[in-house]
DNA sequence: GAAGCTTTGTTTTTAGTTCAAACAAAGCTT
DNA sequence: AAGCTTTGTTTGAACTAAAAACAAAGCTTC
């Protein structure tokens, strides 16, 4: 039940209604794959004769492809089809403090070509790495069927522009990488937020799509813990963004005061602060008192480079994997203060689960019991608590974001009506 | 950019096209009216003749009517046409701590009839009070456009099975009233927390409504302070319930420790142990320090019927309108908390605004530059600021929330697709 | 005040899409 | 081999909105 947009709401013509159906055809073929035209028209209730003409159409644009016929069940063998994967190829950028990485994929999310390097505090050399590299991958690949470029960046990002309003860990303001972008190429450029980027992957790519019989999630949040703490708010298979896209900051929501580390924000209570690599390279720091091997500045000026910061998460996460108590005890104390910030969005927002993502994930083993049991404890009893969980999608969630904010594109409908 | 729920979704059909031509012009009709045929063409860019037959169409079932000729722009004169109000009858059951209210409304949400009494602490009772005073009005009004029952909770509720699952006030567990009401009328009803009721009202009925300007609020957050705090989620003009209907939680994040009241949940550390009229009488009481003329139980216990704590909200406010300055400090200071999860909200959802209600807004004067104060202190700077605004809706912001339960639904869309 | 222009609303025809039913193709069962 | 089942296509009907023509009613201007 949901109040019309009458500023956005596009009245519906037949062409409406072919283009809800197709995209309906379009998504059991991805999500069923493979699958018959007489199987489609049971699920959908379309007629037969209906799916036939709506696959000839899909067929026509290059999305489906017939594979040979399947099992008799009596009867005619049916036809199956599945999507046409290499008809669409997609760049993906994602941004990482430390490390930038781009990829091509198929319309299935499979890589086809892939590029890294560091990711350097200047952004102006930044833009032209980035347009070197995709213009070299569109060279040696099939420029003709790239449909897009997606971004993820760890920062404030307003979509709707294509631009950095401000990435904390670089100290980047206003920086217009969707338009460079898009003038070097000429593709259509997508920028997002690193959390926002990896839910959409996950909606789309994960867990839910590998395990067929389950319920695809619609009402999740992602919890990207890394330098700092974002989060992604999917609402009804939707990516909330809010007012000038700035949604998803929960990571500045105040659960206490006196944290270990400050916030990128400068305070010293929001959960960032309490449950960040920071915080935890702060409390790993503080148990060895001067002990540490590498010391490590606190970053409160801007534009610091910060490499140590981010490599000393790395750093404790190796020695807590090879047993350094302290290194345990400091990763522990984090997922306590994390445990905390999750239960406030599942108390407030109920939603089926929610999923970890980013370079604190490498630790899961070590902290998924601590997490449990704080959420576990802070829940209001009587309400359902959510399923937590690793994100699904390997050890780079934000570069399947990236590659997701154009290849959704592909299946989702559009916002309108 | 939605994800297609593919157990949920319908194929469009002919009566799919028509079905959304017919919503979006009563929404012109009801936003805009009067209007002409003409000028909904116009708007929509739908052919006239299309807008006609569609017109047709709602005149005859009696949705919306014409009311003469307007003013000629140097041709034929238009056609007005307005919403026919008369043509269908809600019934709304807001039950409060104290207070039980039941009105009918027409269409535009005009109050027809209205009925008072005092909430019990009994269920049963309550179940039959609501009844018999529902029986009457029906005997009284015309009862062949009565439409449904709207019914707003202070509580958890199950609104997909209309059930109650738990009203922390009175401690009522599964109260069936939904089951109860249907059985004893035979009409529709629909059941949903105060909070969510509210924000419902607001978004149909609201701020948005009244300056014809302004574009329609599509994302925002009702905060409801009474005897607790609850919140209702609006994200692209639709209500967010959650996995089990269980969202709008968030009087229970965890914003710091020490709180003055104990939450509803038992926990010291919930936003609503710091920001509710419960916190604001704990602060009071220590406030006076035993010099206080009525001595108010501290609710701990389920079950206790409590009128005296809300009527000391109700008093604390008095008194503070009154001059008094140990009840302005008290609730200035639970102000204060009010703010810093108001900011959580802000800075979690960047929502075009705060909408506040319940009984604490009738110190709105108040409070109203702590609130604003906190929250810009808290909100991380460079982000947008929302609005923080006290409801549009009068005293009984959940009154109309539970007409608008089902009001809403005569112009909604449906959530398929 | 009459002719011509403008605006509104209706009528008629056309086009696009799905539905329904019949048909053709291909395989299984007995 | 006959009959049944299943799949996919063909053909015509039904529904809706678009487009164009028309009718009604008012304004403007000479």
């Amino acid at each position: 039940m949901r109040r019309i947009d009458l500023e956005k709401a596009e009245t519906a013509r037949a062409s409406t209604m072919r283009d809800i159906n197709r995209k309906i055809v379009l998504n059991y073929v991805r999500d069923r794959q493979p699958i018959s035209r007489a199987d489609i028209a049971r699920a959908t209730a379309l007629q037969r004769s209906t799916v036939s003409t709506i696959v000839e159409h899909l067929r026509h644009d290059g999305l489906v492809e017939e594979i040979g016929s399947g099992e008799s069940s009596g009867g005619r063998r049916p036809t199956l089809l599945q999507l046409r994967a290499e008809g669409v190829l997609a760049v993906g950028v994602d941004v990482a403090p430390t490390l930038t990485t781009i990829v091509t994929s198929d319309l299935n999310g499979q890589i086809r070509d892939r590029r890294e390097f560091p990711t350097s505090s200047n952004a102006e050399k930044m833009t032209e790495s980035i347009i070197e590299t995709v213009k070299d991958m569109r060279r040696r690949g099939d420029a003709r069927r790239m449909a897009g470029i997606g971004v993820s960046l760890p920062g404030l990002v307003d979509a709707a522009s294509s631009e950095a309003l401000y990435i904390p860990y670089f100290g980047w303001r206003n920086w217009k990488i969707g338009k460079h972008l898009h003038d070097a190429t000429n593709l259509r450029v997508v920028v997002d937020n690193d959390a926002n980027a990896a839910a959409l992957a996950e909606l789309w790519f994960g867990i839910a799509h590998a395990e067929a019989e389950r319920d695809v999630m619609r009402d999740f949040i992602m919890v990207i813990v890394a330098e700092g703490v974002g989060t992604g708010i999917v609402f009804d298979g939707q990516i909330y963004r809010g007012e000038r896209g700035a949604a998803g900051e929960f990571g500045h929501m105040v659960i206490g005061s006196g944290a270990p580390s400050t916030c990128s924000c400068g305070n010293r209570d929001c959960w960032e602060a309490f449950a960040s690599g920071r915080a935890a390279v702060a409390r790993y720091e503080k148990l060895r008192e001067g002990k540490q091997r590498r010391s490590v500045k606190q970053s409160d000026n801007k534009n610091n480079n910060g490499d140590e910061v981010e490599m000393s998460l790395t750093h404790i996460i190796d020695c807590a994997l090879d047993g350094e108590q302290s290194a345990i005890t400091a990763l522990q104390e984090t997922a306590r203060y994390l445990g905390i910030g999750i239960s406030n969005l599942i108390v407030g927002f109920s939603p089926e689960s929610i999923i970890i993502g980013g370079a604190l994930t490498r630790a899961w083993s070590l902290i998924e019991s601590q997490l449990q049991e704080t959420v576990e404890r802070s829940v209001r009893r009587g309400l359902p608590s959510s399923r937590i969980a690793a994100s699904s999608l390997g050890d780079q969630p934000t570069l399947m974001g990236a590659l997701s904010l154009i290849l959704a594109r592909k299946f989702a409908t559009s916002t309108a009506a």
